[in-house]
DNA sequence: ATCATAATTTAGACGTGTCTAAATTATATT
DNA sequence: AATATAATTTAGACACGTCTAAATTATGAT
């Protein structure tokens, strides 16, 4: 298994979430930086190795097969992403391109004791969920959108929806990081704006930040 | 840099300490594991791209570009090789496959850290000099080959010659790991096989063995 | 239902790294 | 010095992953 078809079993993985019936070569092409036609010739090939479904012009589903690989690659990256942040002091907006070929190295054994090397974390630097062994991805956070929280409430951190660089460095700079617990002191109406009540101080984040901050219910 | 010129450049280093006027065509198509052909296509782009000075029918010679990044692949070889021993709990006879791959990891950042997570160290599992960032390659070992000890005297394992899976798991086997303390009790004239005392142990070892075995003065 | 537009696929090409078979050059033997 | 042999390079091909330009199919607005 070479590191393209692992990046777009990936992406194909990633993307079947928003659309489960079936993946649009479009969609696909923009994920993985590339044209169109590259995605069909590379989906055709897929297909022929039984790890995606291709219906011309429907779009792209994973096998059994695929999808295990998929979320074999899913569990590396995070995987590495822990030991990045944990071990190597990274930031959470400085592991993403290590890890993403970090993802690729292959030896199941290795993975095996990197787990154990990390005391088998649950949750990756971002929140995301780490898929056990067998590829069975538990999310106990009961995580919602900062952006559906209750005036008054207390939340905590529990992750990000956009894990973008840029998303994770504004974050990191207003210290809104991971497992930060946080009062939600006021929704402004007219652009949906939050003000955070954060230990000592408050902050005031917009509606775009808002959607894309995952958080749980705090005590 | 890809990771196929990397391991071409790395091949090129290694043969070229046996043969600095250049490396055969031959013997870098048997350490890569191709044909003749492939080699002499990749040295002439290797030759056109300033890594390697190839003068047709008279072998590679590395440039210092070239040597730079071949020593460099061999650092990071070297420090994943400590981190899967030393963190992982991974045999010496285990990590070689592994740090093949973990050696093409494309960050500088990713090194450093590495090397301070591991306390800097100077020397991988097989006891071969870890370069430092600038290149530098200082052996202080002062070994030699166990072939070579005088009878009578006290030697520390410093390293192997040949790194072979084979043969690292014979040493396991038979307990004679890195920095083990033991006595030369015996060379037997007939086929320079050696006794030798270890601890509370007497072991005999082929000339083969003593011939690849690397050791330091021992008190 | 027709038509314009967007999405997708196909056709033909290219760079990379590899191969086999044939040609060339170096070397060792006589 | 001529010749046999070994080493090396060249010629031509192929799989992979990508591209541009052209053709095809789907979609949705009228
Ligand atoms: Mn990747
Ligand atoms: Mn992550
Ligand atoms: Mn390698
Ligand atoms: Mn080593």
């Amino acid at each position: 298994m070479n590191q393209t078809i692992e990046n777009y079993l990936k992406g194909i993985y990633t993307l079947s979430k928003q659309s489960p019936s079936g993946v649009a070569t479009t969609a696909l092409a923009e994920k993985m930086e590339t044209k169109a036609s590259s995605v069909t010739d590379m989906l055709k090939k897929l297909d022929e190795k039984g790890l995606v479904r291709h219906a011309p012009y429907k779009g792209a589903v994973l096998t059994q097969k695929g999808k295990k690989i998929a979320i074999e690659v899913v569990r590396k990256h995070r995987l590495w992403e822990v030991f990045l942040v944990e071990k190597l002091r990274f930031g959470w907006d400085e592991v993403h391109t290590i890890a993403e070929q970090l993802e690729h190295i292959d030896s199941a054994e290795l993975i095996v004791r990197l787990d154990e090397f990390l005391g088998f974390p649950r949750y990756d630097p971002h929140g995301d969920p780490i898929p056990d062994v067998n590829g069975h991805i538990s999310d106990n956070r009961k995580a919602f959108s900062l952006s559906e929280a209750a005036v008054g409430t207390k939340v905590i951190i529990a992750g990000v929806k956009e894990s973008s660089d840029n998303f994770l460095r504004y974050l990191e700079s207003v210290a809104l990081t991971l497992n930060t617990t946080m009062k939600i002191a006021d929704r402004f109406a007219f652009d949906n704006s939050v003000r955070l009540k954060v230990k000592n101080r408050e902050i005031i984040v917009s509606s775009t930040v808002a959607e894309n901050l995952l958080v749980k219910k705090g005590k």
